[in-house]
DNA sequence: GAGTGGTCTAGACCACACG
DNA sequence: GTGTGGTCTAGACCACTCA
């Protein structure tokens, strides 16, 4: 009737119980760890049981396990979370606000020759280019200037960006195998404080993505959000 | 003699099967994907040889698994990455080059209101606060502003911080459980601006950190780095 | 050689979803 | 009921490290 706790499975209970050692500190950073044949006789278990847990404990980075020597608390020098990047249509409307986007441009370009290099088609040769503003209910909020492999996107220039995103678009068009990110801060350029509608001088969130199929680079995209309405946020736990 | 791929195990094998075959959108997300049963036959493995493979999968977001139903390819709606928050002066060791630290401020204060209510202790009752600016070759990087709860770490005060770093002292001292962050851009203070010599309309990465014990918070820092010498990166692999 | 982790097996029981 | 995933077992063989 009223037990929320449907048993712990087996192997939970064990990760469970070493997570609880590692965080009052019972094992300090690279201390030596009970050995799987310890925490089998400990727990009455059989040894798959409890590999399961370290292995887990292992892939969550709380310790770190040698063949053939055993299994030590992680030097928890890193703090590793799981940094999220969404798109930009869900996180509004997860947040109950409508979004639009204005379609600034929507072309095909002769790449110049940095660009050219990093989606590895030939210099000059055509690419597809999209500028949108993303608002929030009606405030501008996000600048994406984007240019797109048109060999992994064929359709893109037919798409209509009023309606769906690029970032949507994409991910259900292509195979994704490996993006990469930059945040920095920044100034926007003088179009994109105009577009954005601040100030020149206003401080930017930029995040530079370059998303990869199994070979060739997909996209690579520029954005560019207001300081002072839009950040990233995360969080963390072992 | 020059086989640098030692044969893969079972598992790894029918898990980079399945990857493969989600990257080049065989499986389009949504798809209903062959049962546990049916990859044990068509590998000649055991049924425990398979759910690793799957659960390491799902593990990664690349496939949902419903219990009396089936394993789906996952909508890859949104690009998790992992990303690293780690300690500043490992960061630059890595690169080679030479990380020194002044220590500009290192006392105990009377919490202020809203900061007492964060930390958890009682509006000013004492709480250390350290103000630190890290060099990169000589060159600001990082103003670090930290709070710290005394109760968590009651040695603080007592450490040279020109040595070692606040994040790397509390990560030994103390056992974390949950870190949160928000990433933003923004105009440094005045006095943030002077001890990185930078303009005062510098846009800066800041980054607000807050981590936390089994129960109490134990420390809130805001790090402040130059637009144009700092940025975090990151890339995601499924 | 003794101890460790890495992995696999062939079966088993369970909870769940669906027709 | 049938098929699905969730989990456990008792044993096995291997590769590795260290004394």
């Amino acid at each position: 009737m009223s037990s929320p706790s449907p048993r712990l499975a087996p192997y939970a209970q064990v990760k469970q119980y070493l997570k609880q050692r590692l965080a009052t500190g019972d094992w300090p950073p690279g201390q030596l760890m009970p050995s799987e044949a310890e925490l089998v006789a400990q727990f009455g278990v059989s040894r798959m049981t409890v590999n399961r847990a370290l292995r887990e404990l292992q892939a969550e980075g709380l310790v770190d396990r040698v063949q053939g020597v055993g299994t030590f608390a992680a030097a928890l020098h890193k703090v590793s979370s799981t940094l999220t990047l969404r798109d930009l249509h869900e996180e509004i409307a997860e947040r109950g606000h409508r979004h639009d986007a204005q379609v600034v441009a929507q072309e095909q370009v002769a790449a110049p020759e940095a660009l050219a290099a990093q989606l590895g088609v030939a210099p000059g040769s055509p690419v597809f280019h999209t500028l949108i503003v993303h608002r929030e209910n009606g405030v501008p909020l996000q600048c994406e200037d984007r240019y797109v492999n048109p060999a992994c996107a064929p359709g893109y220039l037919a798409q209509d960006f009023s309606r769906t995103t690029p970032t949507h678009y994409l991910f259900q068009a292509t195979a994704l195998w490996r993006a990469q990110y930059a945040i920095e801060a920044g100034r926007p350029t003088a179009e994109e404080a105009r577009l954005l509608a601040i100030a020149a001088d206003e401080p930017c969130l930029i995040i530079v993505r370059r998303t990869f199929s199994t070979e060739a680079a997909i996209t690579i995209a520029r954005l560019v959000h207001p300081g002072s309405r839009y950040g990233v946020e995360g969080q963390f736990t072992p």
